[in-house]
DNA sequence: CCACGGTGGTAGA
DNA sequence: TCTACCACCGTGG
C-alpha cells in the first residue's frame, strides 16, 4: 500500500431540494459531502470528464441525498471511501452508520460502543470530523437528555435533519438538566 | 507537552 | 435555568 493513491478527488455539484451540496469522489468512492455554501463554490470543470464509474456513483448519491433530505433510508448508497481519519474516528463513523433512520444516540452512548465510555468528548471530536454528513449521520448523536448538543454544519441543519425523520429532541438548553432523565 | 473540542456531571448563583 | 469548573479522551500544533 505505500502512497495512497487517492489523490484522485473529483468535485461534482450535487443539486437538491435543499440547495446544492458539492461531492468529492477519490477512486474508492464517495470521500466527502459539503453542505450548500459551505467551501468551494464551484466544483470547477477543468478537471476533464470524469470517469464513468464515478458519474456513476454520484447518480446513486444524488438519490441518496433526496431521500436522506426526505427523512427516509436511501435505498442504495455509492461506495464510502473513509480510509482518511484514524482508527478511531472511523471506528466512530461506524458506529453512526449503525444508527436507524428516526433513531438517536447520545455521545456517551457512541464512546460505550465503542468499549471506551469515558471518550464522550473524543467522540464528539469525531463526528465533527465526520467527512460524509448525512449519509453518515452524526446528526442522530444528541447530547445527554436528548439535548440538541452541536453540529460542524450548523445547528440549523441538524434540526432541520432530525425533524425530518420525526425526531423529537430537547430545546437546546445549554446547561445540564440532572433531574428527569428519560431512562 | 499543551490546548481545544459537536461531552457529562456537580455545585452554586 | 444558567454559569463555573473539573474529569476524560483523541487530535493537532
Amino acid at each position: 500500500m505505500k502512497t495512497k493513491s487517492r489523490r484522485l478527488l473529483i468535485e461534482l455539484l450535487l443539486p437538491t431540494a435543499d440547495g446544492d451540496f458539492v461531492a468529492r469522489y477519490s477512486d474508492t468512492g464517495l470521500a466527502a459531502l459539503e453542505f450548500p455554501g459551505t467551501s468551494t463554490p464551484r466544483p470547477d470543470s477543468t478537471a476533464a470528464t470524469p470517469p464513468p464509474e464515478i458519474l456513476r456513483w454520484h447518480c446513486v448519491t444524488s438519490r441518496a441525498m433526496d431521500a436522506a433530505l426526505a427523512g427516509r433510508t436511501p435505498e442504495e448508497l455509492p461506495p464510502l471511501d473513509l480510509s482518511t481519519g484514524t482508527e478511531f474516528q472511523r471506528h466512530v463513523w461506524q458506529a453512526l452508520r449503525n444508527i436507524d433512520c428516526g433513531q438517536t444516540r447520545s455521545y456517551s452512548e457512541i464512546a460505550q460502543t465503542l468499549g471506551n465510555p469515558n471518550a464522550t468528548h473524543a467522540v464528539g471530536g469525531a463526528c465533527g470530523a465526520n467527512p460524509i454528513p448525512v449519509q453518515v449521520p452524526c446528526h442522530r448523536v444528541l447530547a445527554a437528555h436528548a439535548r440538541l448538543g452541536g453540529f460542524s454544519g450548523g445547528l440549523d441543519w441538524k434540526r432541520r435533519l432530525l425533524e425530518r425523520e420525526g425526531i423529537r429532541f430537547q430545546g437546546q438548553g445549554p446547561a445540564n438538566h440532572p433531574a428527569s432523565k428519560i431512562s
